[in-house]
RNA sequence: GGGCGAGUAGCUCAAUUGGAUAGAGCACCGGCCUUCUAAGCCGGGGGUUGUGGGUUCGAUUCCCGCCUCGCCUACCA
């Protein structure tokens, strides 16, 4: 559980308001009716028939007692003060105490605004580091999955009021990119000007062209082992930084990482900053860290065994094992220090317990002008933000390297860091795999083992795998088709243009959707069939209960402020007003009576539950957000959002608003779908998925 | 061998972290376009939650054993 477990908002609405409030009063009541500190649990029943929120606390508290949970159920719910916003509350099977809420006010702090978030309480910058491409080829599927959940996240935290810095850490100096250089030089015998010739020819797809010459240097490896020669004079010439190897590894890097800021930008993915890896070499970021880890005794120099040479830290700081076969080497017997090392000198950078700091300047402007920097290694005038410093680092990086995170973490406490260890968090996911049928149709070569697996591993290194670009182009290309088909977009002037557009949003969507429905330790098994799909649970049906909002508003000629505003008109000022002073005000008969009172009978009855359906669950965005900020599950908020347009499908069908007869209620129903749309909209913005104007 | 994760409907996945009759989507079958767009809606069949025990009022969820699968377990990154 991350540092952000607990709530972080001063003022919540609607739903996660007052599930807080109930289990506070219960809470209160517990302690003093019976002397018992318990966290109580405030969850929806089963059923909707049972009410809106369920308590289980009866049965805790049954053994301790000594009584039966039903009569425990029954001394609460006789002695308890009532709670505000509840309007009923009874004893159901064998002690759960179900609670009714007040619907009317409910209703009206749905309706009287947005969500209200203070800013968190001290919790000082979080760093989200994603994406993390070696920049030797093009973005995969895997990058995407990656980039996409570290994304949405950023979204989320920034949503809730957190400063955030989004960091992609570029290795150029490591062997992926000294394969490419490798490829280049001795395998196409290229000049460095000729290779930077390529990558600024605006023909040549260069980080395709680095995805196939990347696989043929590594085959060349495996049919030539003595190559392997090759790649270690690559990474010398390149960790120096002088000659032609070096040069060209600049280049490559430089230019592939240009691709992939591109690639990311398609999918409305941005960063603050480029820390890279030949600035923590160049600026001695691990000299210093290496002090520090000797100094503090994190590691220590093997005098014997295999590891005779090496400095490496005891498997014990990370693992339960006392094996000595568990130690990590973290500085060969040749004096180089491994990835993980240079990885320890970064997160200690990002919490700022380094005492050093790179250079910056900027590397390109996003179109809605922020400014992209990279690190150097030497000033260059700019006047960069203050980058690292995070009071809480967040690294969004695939299972398999949770070995490899807990290192890392053991070296900040092995110095004494422990609060940062604590605030060091592996946000991990599973791999993104190719099913067999997709790798048939990427003409994929299977073993019959492999076929009859449900799923196949993507290997670049061998070329295998869906590349980015690639898969966007052809969403785009099919939500184009049906946009051409539905002749979306109309078939004026701009048609052309607006109907691109509405199909890239319509691809994006569905692309980010396919990511972030699956929670993050699922492997997702890729196939094309189901990631083109666009119906059932997907990104565009969400869009599409958008969209079909928007048609009803136009088509009525009004708009959805309007329509609000036309509510609160019509039965009293309703703007303003938070939860507990519409409820206050709902008793006294004041203003907000009128209001309260014809909402109460708008949402409830039998005729009007799945409308009361609908309301209430467009009230839970702010309590779904904490959940996905507490558990890092940026899924949880993809079904809400697929479950509110599933709601408002099925209340479409049964109310048709443009035709409703009773004035009054024709202005609720718009107002339902005001509140809806809202809803949506605010929901796919922190998925990252943008809301089209038509479908 | 050790570590981590997974096993739920034919397929792909959920299950608010121990709650009430395990839910969605896809696929399949049957209905619904003269209506605010059918990228939609309604209905139907589909389950011994891998397996055996344990914990308790209650287990898909927690504990132990076993089976199957994946990943990790480099002086690669």
């Amino acid at each position: 559980m991350g540092p952000l477990a607990s709530g972080c908002y001063t003022r919540l609405l609607v739903f996660h308001h007052i599930e807080q409030r109930i289990a506070q009063s219960v809470a209160a009541y517990l302690k003093i009716r019976y002397g018992i500190e318990t966290e109580v649990v405030v969850e929806p029943p089963k059923e909707p028939r049972f009410g809106e929120l369920g308590v289980t606390s009866a049965f805790g508290l049954a053994r301790q007692l000594r009584k039966a949970p039903r009569v425990i159920a029954a001394e609460i719910l006789s002695e308890m003060p009532p709670i505000e916003g509840v309007a009923s509350a009874e004893i159901a099977g064998n002690g759960y105490i179900n609670l009714r809420l007040d619907r009317a006010a409910y209703g009206a702090a749905l309706l009287a605004g947005d969500l209200q978030t203070a800013a968190p309480a001290s919790t000082g910058k979080i760093i989200v580091e994603h994406t993390n491409i070696n920049p030797n080829k093009a973005a995969h599927i895997g990058h995407v999955r990656n980039a996409v959940l570290g994304d949405t996240f950023v979204r989320m935290l920034r949503a809730a009021g957190h400063e955030v810095e989004v960091q992609n850490y570029i290795d150029n100096t490591g062997v992926q990119v000294a394969d490419v250089v490798v490829g280049f030089h001795h395998l196409e015998h290229k000049t460095s000007e000729q290779v930077a010739g390529m990558a600024a020819d605006p023909a040549c797809r260069f980080d395709y062209l680095c995805w196939d010459l990347y696989a043929r240097t590594s085959s060349y490896y495996k049919d030539n082992p003595e190559a392997l020669e090759w790649r270690k004079q690559a990474l010398h010439a390149i960790e120096a930084g002088v000659g032609e190897l070096a040069e060209l590894a600049h280049i490559v890097a430089d230019a592939i990482v240009s691709c992939h800021i591109k690639t990311m930008l398609r999918m409305g993915i941005e960063y603050d900053v480029l820390p890279r890896e030949s600035e923590i070499l160049h600026l001695q970021f691990w000299a210093t860290a290496f002090e520090l880890l000797k100094e503090r005794k994190g590691i220590y120099l093997e005098a014997e065994g295999k590891n005779a040479g090496c400095w490496v830290m005891p498997g014990s700081a990370f693992s339960d094992s006392t094996d000595e076969d568990t130690n990590k080497v973290i500085v060969r017997s040749n004096g180089t220090v491994t990835y993980v090392g240079k990885d320890i000198a970064y997160q200690l950078w990002k919490f700022g317990l380094l005492g050093k700091d790179f250079h910056y300047r900027p590397w390109t402007s996003y179109p809605d002008g922020r400014v992209l920097w990279v690190s150097t290694d030497r000033p260059s005038g700019g006047a960069a933000p203050k980058f690292g410093r995070g009071s809480s680092v967040y690294n969004v990086i695939d299972s398999r390297q949770s070995y490899l995170q807990d290192v890392v973490a053991a070296g900040l406490r092995a110095l004494g860091f422990l609060e940062q260890a604590g605030h060091s968090i592996h946000f991990s996911y599973e791999m993104v795999a190719l099913t067999p049928r997709t790798c048939v149709e990427l003409g994929i070569q299977l073993s019959e083992e492999d076929q009859k697996r449900s799923y196949v591993e993507v290997a670049g290194r061998k070329g295998v795998g869906v590349k980015a670009d690639d898969l966007i182009d052809k969403l785009i290309a099919a939500t184009r088709a049906e946009v051409d088909a539905r002749q979306t977009g109309g078939t004026g002037e701009n048609a052309e243009a607006e109907r691109q557009k509405i199909a890239r949003q319509i691809a994006i969507g569905a692309l980010r959707y396919f990511m972030l429905k699956v929670t993050r330790n699922s492997v997702i098994a890729f196939d094309f069939k189901d990631a083109l799909s666009f119906e059932g649970e997907t990104g565009p049906y969400i869009q599409y209960a958008v969209v079909r909002i928007r048609n009803i508003f136009r088509k009525g000629d009004t708009t959805p402020d309007e329509a609000l505003t036309d509510f609160a008109q019509q039965f009293g000022d309703l703007k303003g007003h938070d939860f507990s002073r519409a409820a206050e005000m709902a008793k006294d008969e004041g203003a907000l009576a009128p209001v309260v009172s014809n909402l109460a009978s708008y949402l409830s009855g039998e005729a009007n539950e799945d409308i009361w359906s609908l309301w209430l669950r467009a009230g839970r965005f702010s309590q779904v957000l904490e959940q996905c900020i507490s558990t890092s599950e940026p899924a949880h908020l993809a079904k809400h959002a697929f479950q509110l347009a599933q709601e408002f499908a099925n209340f479409y069908h049964r109310h048709h608003i443009l035709t409703e007869e009773d004035p009054a209620r024709k202005t609720f129903l718009l107002a339902t779908a005001a509140v809806t749309l809202r809803e949506l909209v605010r929901a796919l913005a922190l998925l990252g998925i943008e809301s089209p104007e038509a479908m």
